[in-house]
DNA sequence: TTCCTTGTTGAACGAATGTATAACAAGGAA
DNA sequence: TTCCTTGTTATACATTCGTTCAACAAGGAA
């Protein structure tokens, strides 16, 4: 008997595609730590900001913990993301540089949603080996592309300069004001906060194009 | 009657005093906080932590909450009080600075067990306006006063700078660091760490004395 | 249409959470 | 000694946590 006109309504649920629907639940989970920390990743608030059953988080992922860790690359690959489209492409070191600095100081990075959620997430870092471990590799790589853009605007320029440990500091002080203006939004505003890491580099480098 | 010698033993438990019994508690509750995060600040387990029973967390403090910020307020207390024993006493500006920088860079502060516990601390400063409150009334301290000590010294050396926008880029840069070194100590040590912040304080202000 | 894969639900479970409360007892005061 | 304050324990309680699992059903394949 085929559903009466009546009877055929709506659906009770849509199915979707196993990745999509991943995809779906990771970006819920990162709306919940944004709002209330850690102690708002819980299966139930995901799954309710997600409009899912309880359930349906076990399926698709290892569990609340197995969740986290892929949030975690989630965040991260969109970190890189971000910069991967002008760090590694065509255009000398000073312009690779200046457009990862700047993308660090531009939404979606630079938002209070985004940064709530990495020091959330860094405080599970320090205590949880499986985020450690990828904590480390995305930060390398990281370090690497910006050390190796300052090193050759060094060289270009005869300065004598450790640019892995520059880079190293750039991204200390990128995280700083991050956490400054993500705790406590009156003491620097975008423009203060980016222009104190070019402040930083143009002391050593000389000045940038920007 | 009074106890016999076989009886009188040992107390089932021994009364303290109410503020040293409160200290007590705080100081297990950051050990919990720096092994587990923030997921390990827990009744049951701050009360194991102190050997005390469950319901005593509750008679000295309001619920588990309420020690949060007192836990938040004795660590901002004790960080103060470390850069306080230098940043507030005689000697020049230029003594006070680099006192407090390397008092960052030290013991108790520069630690793993801190670190992890601040890390944690931050995570819940976004999402809690009361620690909100906590943080916006120490940084704002902790500011002026490294903020006093630069401007004193560029005024000395006839250097045009802004103090405090110069403290807010060393206190993210020192905040940076920290978060480096605590989530993966094979990239910076405590003195490459120290170095790196009188390296942009010295790009500016010229030598320091230290 | 009929079948079958699998995304999805919802209830059930034990463990862990924070709080309230009554009973206890340590230790100084009188 | 006796009394009394109050620091302390231990239990009970309602919630909320994460996981498991059987049953359901959406929607493409045949």
């Amino acid at each position: 008997m085929t559903k009466t006109a009546a009877a055929k309504a709506k659906p009770r649920f849509a199915r979707v595609d196993a990745d999509l629907r991943r995809q779906m639940l990771i970006d819920a989970a990162i709306r919940c730590l944004a709002e209330g920390g850690i102690a708002a990743f819980t299966v139930d608030r995901i799954s309710r900001e997600a409009n899912v059953s309880r359930g349906l988080i076990n399926h698709h992922f290892d569990g609340i913990s197995g969740l986290l860790i892929e949030v975690y690359e989630a965040m991260t690959q969109s970190m890189l993301a971000a910069g991967r489209e002008t760090l590694f492409f065509e255009g000398g070191p000073e312009e690779r540089l200046t457009a990862v600095i700047d993308t660090m100081f531009r939404p979606p990075m630079f938002a209070k949603s985004s940064l709530r959620a990495w020091l959330a997430l860094w405080g599970e870092v320090a205590t949880n080996p499986r985020l450690k471990a990828s904590h480390r590799r995305s930060y390398d790589a990281y370090r690497r592309a910006i050390g190796d853009a300052l090193s050759e605007i060094a060289k270009a320029r005869k300065i004598k300069l450790d640019g892995e440990a520059l880079a190293m500091t750039v991204i200390a002080l990128i995280d700083g004001l991050w956490i400054e203006w993500c705790l406590d939004s009156s003491v620097v505003d975008r423009d203060t906060a980016r222009a104190a890491v070019y402040a930083v580099l143009e002391a050593r480098l000389g000045k940038l194009e920007r």
